[in-house]
DNA sequence: AATTGGTTGTTGACGCGTCATCAATCTCGC
DNA sequence: GCGAGATTGATGACGCGTCAACAACCAATT
């Protein structure tokens, strides 16, 4: 009898975990992700009162023509979907940075307005913003790790459009 | 008179926006992090009924010698603010995954124990888990951009632990 | 015009994460 | 020993995000 393959043959198959490159990165990687908005919010929420929920929606908002911008839009711009937007949207209408409206087109829709106040916030926070992305950031990458990053990313999320 | 710097002479000083490359990586990292934590989660629920933040302390715990941590180290090991880590005990310790105990050498102190309902859960889920990262991460990026992420991602993670 | 099916947005329940606060305890210098 | 200050963990309030359920509406077919 062969005497094969004696690692495979143990109870369950045995999955094949991670290698200690794939771990580093791995780890690395989850480190990030907690890190990385932790401080970008923390830096937003203490110089302009932003949350970075906020400032997600803020930036397609102010860049629209009057503001003005229609929910499902917005949505698909951020890549959020709706009930996440609809419960943002309710806590930033709260606070006065934006308005619900209704849609002409589509009476099942709403609008979403920048308010004045909305306006001046984004406009106070997004120097400060885009500097500490490009301290924590850019700064400490190369020209070239980037390009690697970008096609890295995009891969994954290829991936993941697939499903 | 020299006319010298023409565009920095704008009413204030005009911020240093991210360039094309710098914010397409940017927009696909924040696409990623919305995406890949959300996907790996979705199928630890449906598979396993477990969350990224459950899985994230039964790891160490089920490596630690009786499943049992004490909860300073436990925060420590995955990054976790004491608040966090007591918040996701107590969620964990009414599903009756964990269980919490006094600690000996510190009465300040507590102890988190994996019960076998708890090691049961994480010796479930843990290989159609890494099956996911593989599917979803590793499987669509080459060792050379492995090496590359984890060298970036380690560079920005020091300039965070600067502050 | 009525039915059927998909789309749009809201809501409530609940898990997750942070912050501020608190009580208990340890540590260290005296 | 004792007191000042730091550490440890729990808690409540609140913002954030997902899911399931729902109401309102549109579109297409008959």
């Amino acid at each position: 009898m062969m005497r094969q393959h004696l690692a495979s043959v143990a109870r369950v198959d045995e999955p094949r975990w991670l290698d200690e490159r794939e771990a580093r990165v791995w780890r690395a990687y989850l480190d990030l992700n907690r890190e990385l908005p932790a401080v970008l919010e923390r830096r937003l929420v203490r110089d302009s009162g932003l949350s970075n929920a906020d400032y997600s929606l803020l930036v397609p908002l102010s860049e629209a023509p009057d503001g003005l911008v229609r929910s499902r839009e917005l949505g698909a711009m951020v890549g959020w979907e709706r009930s996440r937007l609809s419960h943002q949207v309710g806590r930033m209408e709260k606070r006065g940075l934006v308005v619900r409206e209704e849609c002409a087109e589509d009476a099942r829709g709403s609008m979403v307005r920048l308010t004045p106040a909305g306006r001046a916030a984004i406009e106070a926070a997004a120097p400060s913003h885009v500097a500490a992305v490009r301290r924590y950031l850019f700064d400490v990458l190369t020209d070239e790790e980037l390009d690697v990053l970008g096609r890295a990313f995009g891969r994954v999320l290829d991936r993941i459009a697939e499903d």
